[in-house]
DNA sequence: AGCGAGCCCTGCGCGC
DNA sequence: TGCGCGCAGGGCTCGC
């Protein structure tokens, strides 16, 4: 499950669940599911077994467990494309691509079962040491501690962080020489945007992906990002954007935000703001959808990096 | 600094 | 039916 909003909804699903658990049992049915832990299987299911979990947390698309006993580290999860955190009870059947089992004892919920299930393995959980945060502010929405795991510690906080600072965004943002689209992308820039989003904020605030961030205006940078927070916020609100029974909550349930996309998975279709067919283009190996009239291509710039006349 | 390519994977829907 | 192809929400590393 890819992008902020639905990687909220399962923090906000496990949370009142595993906050306070005792993990009494571990099981990895997929040792490349541990690419994020390097020490291994065996290292994983005995070091985590006995902890206790003491919240739920997330920046951007990464989410972790800070274990409260012991040293001072985390379950780390980053979902990649087709990760799941399920929630089953102890005789519910086996998912079919089950890749690490935790067998908690939730003060609230009892015995409960947290399965990692995930199609194409992109996805990875890891223990990671707890380190400060750089600005001394929680590291994170779910945890008041201001500490992040060390595999996150380079990753940007999200828009939706209460500590996201918008006038450093946009000076970052306008210092990049490259396009807009990319800029979002990257997560130690801004955290939590993927292709979805960037593409529905890119409509919203009527910029092409390809646009210089260098010569986006400090008002459009600032339009851009009120943008991004409206369609994270509703996203999650909604649930989160479901195309299949992948992108669900820890129950399975699926959001309901694909039903208010304007671009992405539209191509052909009319934009709802002009009428004009959505184009979807190749870009960075992936896709990005657009309203041609609405969005239309940054003018060619004289010099270096303009396409040969 | 930035970027493209390549890699990590499975599974689905489509056209032939 | 079966097969090959393109496509899918991400991130990391490498060489230029």
């Amino acid at each position: 499950m890819p992008e902020l909003p639905e990687v909220e909804v399962v923090r906000a699903g496990l949370e009142p669940v595993v906050a306070g658990a005792r993990i009494a049992g571990v099981e990895v049915v997929e040792p490349r599911s541990l690419k994020r832990h390097p020490q291994g299987v065996a290292d994983f299911e005995e070091r985590l077994t006995g902890r206790r979990i003491r919240a739920a947390v997330r920046r951007g698309k990464f989410l972790w467990l800070p274990l409260d006993d012991g040293p001072r580290e985390a379950v780390l999860a980053h979902l990649g494309m087709s990760g799941q955190l399920l929630l089953r009870t102890e005789d519910a059947g086996t998912d079919r691509q089950l890749r690490v089992r935790l067998v908690l004892e939730s003060p609230a919920f009892g015995p409960i079962t947290v399965a990692f299930v995930d199609q194409r393995i992109f996805g990875s959980l890891a223990i990671d040491p707890l380190v400060p945060t750089a600005d001394g502010a929680p590291g994170g929405f779910g945890d008041p501690a201001a500490l992040v795991p060390a595999q996150v510690a380079h990753i940007a906080r999200d828009p939706l962080d209460p500590v996201f600072d918008d006038l450093d965004f946009v000076r970052r943002l306008r210092a990049r020489r490259t396009g807009v689209k990319r800029a979002l992308l990257d997560q130690t820039l801004v955290s939590g945007i993927g292709n979805i989003y960037a593409d529905e904020a890119l409509w919203a605030a009527r910029l092409h992906y390809d646009a210089p961030t260098a010569r986006l205006s400090s008002r459009a940078a600032l339009t851009l990002l009120a943008e991004l927070r409206l369609v994270l916020e509703r996203a999650l609100a909604d649930g989160g954007t479901s195309f299949d029974a992948q992108y669900v909550n820890v129950n399975g349930a699926s959001g309901y935000f694909s039903q208010r996309l304007h671009v992405y998975g539209r191509a052909g279709r009319p934009c709802t703001r002009c009428g004009t067919p959505i184009v979807r283009e190749p870009f960075m190996n992936r896709s990005s959808h657009r309203c041609p009239t609405c969005q239309r291509p940054p003018r060619a710039r004289a010099g270096r990096g303009a396409p040969a006349a």
